[in-house]
DNA sequence: ATGTGTATGGAAAGCGCTTTCCAATATAGA
DNA sequence: TCTATATTGGAAAGCGCTTTCCATACACAT
């Protein structure tokens, strides 16, 4: 990676290093326009590109911003990462990607590896546990005091600087609709209890139904993606030895079109048989048949409040965001 | 970000900056054992984080690949990507993600902050146009003469490091499946002529068209995502005059949902009225209702062998990834 | 005891930039 | 005309690391 130094530039330009660096890459001072303009043509001519290591180092400000997900993907997290993109961008910074799959040895590692890259920001997009590891949060917690900003998607408002999202709230108010739209029977298609975004939901879920004096039929614990639906749906169906008209809520989208599939798969059709709903209302899935009744989250909106966040020191941190609750055929409509 | 340095730590363990360095960010001299574990345990106990900046700066080379798609929340890329971060983790490298949108401007502000950043090769995923922009490509030669590496996705074999796609072949194989099956009257949904990929899939479906003795019933263009579908579809059967029977052949998976959803808006079903097929076979829309015939291609795998083909100089660039015809209920099944 | 060869730790140069400090020059005020 | 004050360009220090080169120590053969 032998590129034009600046220094080069100067000396192409007949200046020195200081100059050609405050005319370049954006100082207080700003030299006389001839001598600046003499600095550019030679930049342009030699085809300089700064070196961002090198000014991180000096600055010591590297203009990255690090973004863990679990599955880049899975549409709920790409939609984030496209809103995180699109506020860095007009910040001017860099996204460092990391897809860790919800192991917490590899979530440990993206952020050691983002800490030792400097990124002036970390965000946690739904990563946040129950339990946290703890090395993981010694590494968070040294990451903060050297300066580093951490942003979580979905964390309590309490807990650091956070995204909230309305899940607990989005998934009452999803329960509380359909009852009010004559559903009786329900079954939670969880997802890992450990994950808070799976909990919170699964938490909305059980409120709403307890205020209504139903308790749920049946709480099948399943992984977070399609198959982990796909399998709920159908130990789900079995738990329900063929109950007509249950709802299934799962904890999210691609869960719920995992459990269409499974359901299916047993010869057991939605909505006739069983009505399925899911959470977040992903982009793609939106021309889904049957169409899915489920939360509506602003993702994208989501990465671009997180990246504000973690961007802009002044930024207050956002009301929680809440889910908007949409009847479609696969229950209720 | 001011934080542990190595200084600090060689203080602390009482030996030297060349030992400490020697002992803990791998070098070819291995420092006595007993000497190792008290620069190890001073680590330790001090919380060092190695400044990569400062690494890269030294070592003049960055750990880093960068990638650039249009849109991160396409489920296209976002499987792309996954591939490419899971391979670069095994090289023990972190990735820069741009997200551009089909703009030229962008993609050229991405791979100028890459080249900035002095990232040890760029992915180019799906971006490549008939005629590229020659900044961009003035850009992409000089990042290549200073030592990095520029991979393609899907450009033809003769052009640079590329992981060959089999475009054209799919999309021939498709329609001759197709005609196998008894389809006769076909319609092209086609991309933007300047995106090779969307250009190559047109070209398979036209030429095996001819091979077969039949011509497209017409051909409309428009842009490569949902909306283009929907709206493309929608124009084409206006073109159409309501005829039964024919075949849409959408150049992806996405617009093939569009079009789905644009001739159901018209009041026009799929299969039975008309027939729609798709390529990609995108994971997540695997349980979508009709499902979706079209051309599997393993994107994962694709992303997977451009980042082995950017971070391993002795990889051999690979044989074309052939696509798979997949016939489902859409058309044909 | 002497010479040769081989480990091993440390000093210091340098990677490419920013920024402080200094000296020189230009400008204004009296 | 002379001093006080901005303004401007340049020298040099430093950001945190790697790596070359050197000096020392030690093993062994003679």
């Amino acid at each position: 990676m032998a590129a034009v130094t600046l220094s080069g530039v100067a000396r192409h330009a007949g200046v020195s290093l200081a100059t050609a660096s405050r005319v370049l890459n954006g100082s207080s001072r700003r030299p006389a326009e001839d001598i600046a303009e003499r600095v550019r043509a030679a930049a342009l001519e030699l085809g300089y590109v700064p070196n961002a290591q090198a000014q991180a180092l000096a600055r010591s400000s590297t203009g990255l911003v690090g973004l863990v997900v679990h599955d880049i993907s899975d549409p709920y997290f790409s939609s984030i990462a496209r809103g995180v993109q699109h506020a860095a961008r007009n910040y001017r910074r860099q996204v460092l990607l990391a897809s860790t799959d919800p192991s917490e040895s590899a979530e440990h590692d993206a952020v050691s590896a983002f800490a030792s890259h400097r990124t002036d920001a970390i965000i946690l997009a739904g990563s946040r546990r129950a339990k946290p590891d703890p090395d993981l949060e010694q590494e968070l917690a040294r990451y903060q005091q050297n300066g580093g900003r951490v942003v979580t998607i979905g964390g309590s408002p309490g807990s650091g600087l956070t995204v909230p999202v309305g899940n607990a709230d989005g998934a009452a108010a999803l329960v509380t609709r359909l009852v009010s739209l004559g559903v009786r029977r329900f079954a939670i298609l969880a997802g890992p209890p450990e994950l808070n975004t799976a909990r919170d939901r699964v938490n909305g879920f059980t409120s709403a139904l307890e205020a209504a004096g139903l308790g749920p039929a049946a709480v099948v614990v399943s992984a977070f993606n399609r198959e982990g639906g796909f399998d709920a749906a159908q130990r789900c169906w079995e738990e329900l030895k063929g109950e007509r008209g249950v709802c299934l809520l799962a904890v999210n989208d691609v869960m719920a079109i995992g459990a269409i599939a499974g359901l299916r798969a047993l010869g057991v059709s939605v909505p006739a048989d069983a009505l399925v709903t899911g959470f977040d209302d992903i982009p793609t899935l939106r021309d889904y048949f049957p169409s899915l009744t489920t939360v509506h989250l602003p993702l994208e909106q989501l990465g671009e409040e997180a990246a504000n966040l973690a961007l802009n020191p002044d930024q207050a941190q956002p009301d929680p965001i809440p889910g908007e609750v949409i009847i479609r055929e696969s229950a209720g409509a």
